[in-house]
DNA sequence: TATGAATGAGACTTCATTCAT
DNA sequence: GATGAATGAAGTCTCATTCAT
């Protein structure tokens, strides 16, 4: 009999402890070996599971197209009236995943710097993220138009973007607390 | 003496052209040989110029830290009186220049990706520049809160972030409009 | 007692199996996972049978040397009487298994490559299964002449060499009628 | 001004070098280290050279085809009468370049194992030298039946191939003493 | 100053082999 | 016995860099 492993959840796994990685050095930066290493399985390992450290980034950005938002619905608390509260409970969840976050979008914008791997499903797959995570800021925030929840997002994904070189001069909390003033008067 | 001027404009000349090359396939995925035959110079001539690959880099981060906003000060019109104005002004600007600030985006995140390169100087040179861009929205669109500077920034920034993938799914003129209203409705 | 028997088969029929793809992939081109995958076992099994590729190869050129002939002494009809039927009989058996012979010839020239693997024994085994071939055909045609044998013998290795690259430039019934006239000429 | 290099030259420089090599161990035990270390250059400047491994026995394989009789033809003694003192002179010829010969066949008859490799133009120049082959043969031996000059040929690359296991088996000189015997026997 | 041939460390990837199941 | 996951040395190939011209 085989060794018994599952296969699947295994590959789940080793993706999982690549995702740090390949946000804090990038794509071409990022070495086979050093992954291996760091991860703790030898090379042959990695290419039992990925056929080629290209396949091994694509999976990875497949993966954060699905899973990225599912934890933030689950993350933030409900029974929440006023759009304020609403805000600044989305403030709270931004701070508290902004690491995360700030991974995130650095593998993206890493992967889109490689037209050669940029394939149209996979391109499709992350516009229709970008979908989801509007839908639900549009939920989330009781929002009627869908311009605002796209405000919204792209001044949390600027927030972030700012916050990797400078994150004492900007703060989130405080931005949060400028959008629901704005939105509650706006929207009023 | 002009020598000297010579050998400094020159080193321009090829950073200039470096520019995209690094933005649209990262730092880590660029090699020297590609640098020097799409910008039609020799390797040697690149070393010429630059001590390592490094340096080249760290160079264009200098400048983009130097340059972007200059730029911008003097283009964008004057003579407007209102805020709705200037933000549609603010607008039409960040069209115009869109693919601009994606690459000088990506390179900043690209940067911020080696911290091995992230030399504290060149990050404090970076923080300068958003302070740079702070004031000069607050100076253009007439603010006093340096909150709202920041949060047009940032929206600016997730703008280009996601427009980076989706540019169909989120209109930057929509967007100004929307925080045209907003701004007016805010600050009345 | 009979557990032996059927591992010693089982051996030797996995032995068969890679004999093709040694000789149309050559010893160093081969790898243990494509003869597994080839042959439809695990390559635990092919190391519980063999202990390593080199022993497997070498028993590869032990089964050449020790089988070629005794097939060829059975299948040539027999009830000829003159020289030329002889022949005749000779090249129909050739072309009958010209791939087999192909096959043979290119294994052992692709081991004598390797004098690292060339061991004493078997190169002296390799000589051995010569002399048989020289035999067989001095039987066969009736010579007394050894080197009217390994005239013949070395005629048909380097047609069966030639078809390899060019079959239809040189054929083998051609030269084996002509082989059958020249002798038939010179015995007389 | 660039290191001046005649590339040509040197390219077939390396080829030469890489050919023994290439016979003694064949295609697939090679490696790149290996050539690089035995002809003295870095692997770098082999890749300068060649584009790949594939590509450098590509070359070793269509030099051959274009080499080969050249020399034979110069090499030759001129001013022979009897078709024996010339089959004798071929077998001087022989005897002197065999390990070159077996070299060469080494070489082809490895390379028909990579069907892969195996392109089209490049089996045609192959058939195109053994054609070369036996119109030297039929000049030189002064013979009008091709089918005669193709027994020679092949009897020739059948003692290669033999004598590459077993040399003091099969002589030469021998085979060639019959060889004039017969075919003088015959052509009367 | 400019070139690109040369280098060899190191990148990606494969392979013979081992071993838990 | 049989399997195939795991290993890491070694293979092919690339790259930043140097240096003769």
């Amino acid at each position: 009999m085989p060794k018994i492993v599952d296969r699947y959840r295994y590959r789940q796994e080793l993706l999982e402890k690549c995702f740090n990685l390949f946000a804090n050095k990038g794509y071409g930066s990022l070495t086979m070996r050093q992954i291996a290493t760091e991860i703790g399985v030898s090379t042959g390992t990695l290419y039992h599971y990925f056929s080629s450290k290209e396949e091994l980034f694509i999976q990875l950005i497949e993966d954060i197209t699905e899973q990225d938002l599912l934890r933030a619905a689950h993350e933030i608390e409900d029974g929440l009236d006023t759009i304020e509260e609403k805000v600044f409970a989305l403030g709270k969840f931004i701070i508290k995943n902004e690491q995360l976050f700030r991974r995130q979008n650095l593998l993206l914008f890493n992967f889109c710097q490689h037209t050669e791997l940029t394939q149209k499903p996979l391109i499709e797959a992350i516009k229709r993220s970008f979908l989801r995570y509007q839908r639900e800021i549009m939920t989330f925030l009781d929002l009627e138009d869908k311009a605002i929840a796209d405000c919204v997002s792209c001044l949390i994904d600027g927030l972030i973007y700012q916050r990797a070189f400078a994150p004492e001069t900007v703060a989130i909390d405080k931005q949060m607390e400028l959008l629901a003033s704005m939105l509650s008067v706006y929207l009023k």
